[in-house]
DNA sequence: GTGGTCTAGACCACT
DNA sequence: GTGGTCTAGACCACA
């Protein structure tokens, strides 16, 4: 399914919510897809199954995965988010931060907005893919 | 100078690199002007000079400031930073991810592109004040 | 009869109880009416039997149905549900809790008013229904 | 501070929880105040630090408590917590819940009518004291 | 000292 | 089998 990156200055759990995300997202798992067990992926990962809830716990938290008891846990419809206002705004914070780093290490305002046209024109690309 | 915010997630001593990086890259701080002593900062923040003297040491060892012995603490000069590819490529699949997630909360490219526009304007006016 | 949320954070059989009992109380499902065999319900909501059974005995058990060995399950009369006042007191008390919550989230007293007037009225008519 | 029920069917850290949760919207804890430590609390309930934990994590997450590491967890202001609706709307829910359970238990339309006035009454009392 | 993460291993309720 | 809770005890970063 993934890796986890020992040397990482992430700790563990937040690399399973970051790459569980990540396939949610790209769409390689899909909505009612049942995700691995609790105990599954930590013998998968090497991983204590606490972790792996701690990181299951999270994404129930910010809507990607949903928990039946007894019958496991699967990642919910991206509609049962309404366009969630809160969400964005700290996903906008989040993008400040990232271009304040930018700028930190030496870009231009010209290079990031350079930078930013290609990523947006990677995703631009990759959605007309999708269709 | 800048104020914490204690209720971050940030720890203290990130806030105060980021603050002083920001003034430093604004050009607020010059180079070659002196920074406030560890124990002045410590009294003006109302915070433990050892978490000072940890951000100015960050601050050293990323090369915005420099240190000499028994009269005080710098700015460095621009050009003493090396525009530092590899932290760029990390930076730029930073940002990737946070369009991927706005994009995942139902943002069109649009709304993106606004709100990263509207950013790049922020962060153009900081610079300009600073000058 | 009713639809289970596999999302919902309440067990299977729990809703199932509380289902029933919503039955039994606005009228639907009359004293002495034949409930469904624990298989039959099996297979209508496609869940397992023993999950069945557990709702049914907890019914049993909180007085709502009884069941004739040979025959099937059937709903009891009201009058063998004694008023619990221990209960009722108990219940209060989480009620008691909800309006402090509501009271803490910033609702006037007015506004937790026209609430409570809003689910009494939804309750009155779903029991009109019934008869 | 509160007392544990070891015997009750709420989770050890799910009492916690609802314990300084009552506390906070009382008023007995007052914003900025700072609650005990994880181990504190710990030792005085004699229970896992874990489970401490967990508790005040749901409440930070429910914005009750912020967390400074290092320094401590503290009691948020309710301002910073703008009118939620999505919260009110559990709340609303969670009062559906006991409206229902109170008619389970045989009380009349009439008499969980005057049962709530009770405690708009109480309340509204409350709150004059409080001026 | 504070909170945050992690492991190992146990027990419970539900399906 | 599933997730949920809890304990005991360890190590880390931060103040």
């Amino acid at each position: 399914m993934f890796q986890l990156d020992l040397k990482s200055r992430k700790s563990i759990y937040e690399q399973i919510v970051d790459n569980i995300k990540e396939l949610i997202i790209t769409g390689i798992l899909k909505p009612e897809d049942k995700i691995p067990s609790v105990r599954e992926l930590s013998k998968t990962l090497t991983v204590n199954p606490n972790t792996i809830q701690k990181a299951y716990r999270e994404l129930e938290y910010q809507g990607f995965l949903y928990t039946v008891s007894g019958l496991g846990t699967f990642v919910a419809s991206p509609s049962d988010l309404p366009v969630d206002e809160k969400k964005i705004s700290e996903a906008r914070e989040h993008l400040k931060g990232c271009i304040r780093e930018l700028f930190y290490l030496g870009c231009t305002l010209e290079r990031i907005r350079s930078i930013m046209n290609e990523l947006l024109e990677e995703r631009s690309n990759r959605n007309d893919k999708g269709k």
